[in-house]
DNA sequence: CCACTGACTACTT
DNA sequence: CAAGTAGCCAGTG
């Protein structure tokens, strides 16, 4: 598998409930800064297989990049589930729901 | 190996 | 705040 994928899903795997993650953060945590867009291939490609919670993954304006024919309401949906709160533009304060990266520490075990 | 594509990001208008 | 332009990197053909 590629290395790559891998240490995206684990990191997209750790995000904790009611939190969410920019693309580029995603990136940057796998060990690639700056290959955002390849974050979203990965999506993608491997959410069915994974079962990973992708609606944890958001662009860096807060909002949803999906189109509304592409499972935007899904994901918005189930961000509000988790208390999430989505903003008159369809956007979420990152202050106040992006995942608090100091907390990162299971992630190198990629024991899961 | 080269070229194209993409759930992005940052800067400028 | 919204729209346009340029730079990014990895995956796929």
């Amino acid at each position: 598998m590629k290395p790559f994928t891998e240490d995206v899903i684990r990191v997209i795997r750790n995000i904790p409930k009611g939190k969410v993650l920019t693309y580029g953060l995603v990136a940057a945590l796998a060990g690639h800064p700056g290959a955002a867009r390849q974050v979203a291939r990965v999506l993608h490609t491997m959410s069915s297989a994974h079962n990973l919670p992708w609606h944890r993954v958001i662009n860096g304006q807060g909002k949803i990049s999906l189109p509304p024919a592409g499972g935007y309401e899904i994901q918005k949906k189930r961000l509000e589930s988790e208390g999430v709160e989505f903003g008159r533009s369809n956007r979420v304060d990152l202050k106040q729901v992006l995942w608090d990266i100091s907390s990162l520490d299971d992630i190198e075990n990629g024991t899961v």
